[in-house]
DNA sequence: CGACGTGTAAC
DNA sequence: CCTTTTACACGTCG
């Protein structure tokens, strides 16, 4: 039987802008990701207070100043600042760990199975609130559980600096009294259609016929839906390969000229290249992403053969930008690129071995 | 099955 | 009025 921990930052970005700028304290304050067209841009994070006035993450910034009072505090966000504390953060987390995950820049999860019991665990966990709160001055709310899923939701029953408890035979009753969208994994599309079938909590969910689930969903994701509506998840608190990796963003206007999307395309190229080469990672499919100014994304992608050339990068695009452009319409708003299909220099290598052998 | 493009979700 | 990055599942095509 594991002991899963998921620990989460109190609005990160606000609480980290709160700690180094203190004249700030107390106010509503909005971090803003600034897409270099003026005001325009979208909330990365809102504090507690600006919450309160309706401003939540993801809304446009026009949006959320419409929402502001005059004491509502808006900046930029300083990106490499949160890394470099999330990091140091996160080193301390991992010296409590029997094996960790960092889920997000805010987010990871530690396995602390080696604990006697949750009674011990939550002592720990009061630990790492105390060490993070005195050493960097801000607040986490944690859940433990017998797993992932159930730890994830129990960090987010009890938030700013919340510490919820659930032990495996607490599941049932903890589960129940939640609508399904508290799931982690359903969103408000699936919450729609689950609605149209009837199923509101998350105990309708476990009771529902698998087959009429399936119907809706298919049988990969029926299964999933149905046993995380039981608690159930045996993933393992464990660092996940990165898979691919990508870069886009706002172009100064919408425009459908090659060399002026090419450009914004070949700077992310060149920094996604030196990324590549510094994490010795290959890759097997380039891709170009594309938002027009109707905010509809488009992918355009090409798999070759294992590389780490920045020139492979840059001479499929080059072509997929081209052949997007000359068949579909319209202007672009964003553009950007993808790599992905990854592989280590070692899976490379066995590639290699496997043509030459063919 | 692999490749490709889209949709859903979370941060 | 509209950000960024990653993951995963699904349908389709050859």
């Amino acid at each position: 039987m594991r002991i899963v921990m998921h620990v989460d930052f109190d609005s990160f970005y606000a609480s980290l802008e709160e700690q180094r700028k203190p004249e700030i304290k107390g106010k509503a304050i909005v971090i803003c990701m600034y897409s270099g067209r003026g005001e325009s841009g979208a909330v990365a994070t809102a504090n507690y207070k600006a919450r309160e006035l309706g401003i939540k993450s993801a809304m446009p910034i026009a949006f959320a100043k419409r929402r502001a009072n005059s004491d509502t505090i808006f900046l930029p966000v300083d990106l490499e600042y949160y890394r470099s504390i999330s990091s140091q953060i996160m080193d301390v987390m991992e010296s409590y760990a029997d094996s960790f995950q960092q889920a997000s820049i805010d987010e990871a999860y530690i396995d602390v199975s080696s604990c006697e019991s949750f009674t011990e665990a939550e002592k720990i966990a009061k630990q790492i609130k105390d060490d993070i709160k005195s050493n960097f001055g801000i607040t986490c709310s944690i859940g433990i559980g017998p797993n992932k899923l159930v730890a994830k939701m129990a960090s987010r029953a009890k938030k700013p600096d919340g510490l919820t408890v659930v032990k495996q035979e607490d599941v049932k009753n903890f589960f129940s009294s939640l609508s399904v969208d508290k799931i982690h994994g359903i969103g408000g599309k699936t919450t729609t259609v689950l609605a149209e079938m009837g199923i509101k909590t998350i105990e309708d969910l476990a009771k529902a016929d698998v087959a009429k689930l399936e119907l809706s969903f298919g049988k990969n994701k029926a299964k999933l839906l149905k046993e995380k509506a039981l608690g159930t998840d045996e993933s393992p608190v464990a660092e996940q390969a990165i898979k691919q990796m990508s870069r886009i963003g706002t172009l100064q206007e919408d425009t459908s000229d090659f060399s002026e999307i090419y450009k914004k395309v070949e700077q992310f190229a060149t920094e996604m290249h030196k990324k590549i080469i510094k994490r010795k990672i290959y890759f097997r499919t380039v891709s170009i992403i594309i938002i027009g100014a109707n905010i509809e994304m488009v992918t355009r992608g090409k798999t070759i053969q294992a590389t780490n050339k920045l020139e492979d990068i840059l001479d499929n695009a080059k072509i997929l930008l081209k052949e997007y452009l000359n068949q579909d319409s319209g202007k672009v708003r964003r553009a950007g690129i993808r790599i992905s299909n990854l592989v280590t220099e070692e899976q490379k290598e066995n590639s290699g071995l496997y043509k030459f052998f063919k």
